[in-house]
DNA sequence: ATAGTATGCAAAGCTTGTTTTATAACATCA
DNA sequence: TGATGTTATAAAACAAGCTTTGCATACTAT
């Protein structure tokens, strides 16, 4: 399954991702919010995204509903398996690295990734 | 500075921060070994790239070197920005788990980033 | 010299992603 | 009823990224 979400898909999908479940206008009022664009330009990437198998819709009612079909994790990784091969050259450790470098985490942040290494290693 | 590599320009400049300094040919002949593509195409990247300013070039001989403008961990750091913004939410330790959490890091890795999140705390 | 090979530039073409426009179907309310 | 607003579709326009083509120039070897 191809499934690789565009940029302005994306924005849709956190939308959707949530709200859970959605009409075109909920997406679009959210959008606006943010961000200057069309109604139909907001119909018109969804009809896209649902062609694709992005996302799946109720067409009971008159105004469909929309279900994201690509859950966070997923398009996530997606991401992360992309730039790692892109930029890091394959090593997940330097992308790590990298994002605490530059970002300064905060106390509560790192104490989460510590506890998240070690009961990592545990498992193992 | 506006710097955004796009894709194919990421990987054009994988070979030139490998190599240091290159002509078209040195690239154009390392991205051969694992795609087709024409020399041409690599020429015109590589064209537009200087006209962006993301390389520089030594036109005093005939055949012109190209060296990086941008470093690695730039491109890093603007790949990660993008997508911690679009799918992490902005959370830099929800990227960093997930990184993690998929990719089932060796322990040599995970010692690497725990020494690293250590002399982190530190100076604060 | 001249045939062959490399290099570079400009222009055009293709593809994908994004946005807009025009049109039709339906519902609601005064 | 008919005016208004909402939703949907299709078609087209637009933009960015990528690739190819044609042409000019220079170097290299016979």
């Amino acid at each position: 399954m191809e499934l690789k979400p565009t940029e302005s898909e994306l924005e849709i999908l956190q939308v959707i991702w949530k709200k859970g479940e959605c009409t075109v206008r909920d997406v679009h009022e959210e959008l606006a919010k943010n961000k200057e664009s069309g109604y139909t330009t907001t119909l018109k990437l969804m009809q896209i995204m649902h062609e694709k198998g992005l996302v799946e819709r109720n067409t009971d009612a008159k105004t469909h509903l929309y279900k994201a079909l690509i859950t966070r994790g997923e398009a996530q990784q997606g991401a992360l398996d992309k730039i790692i091969s892109t930029v890091f050259k394959g090593s997940t450790s330097d992308l790590v690295i990298q994002a605490l470098g530059q970002h300064r985490a905060s106390k509560d942040e790192i104490d989460a990734i510590k506890n998240f290494l070690d009961q990592f290693e545990g498992e193992k």
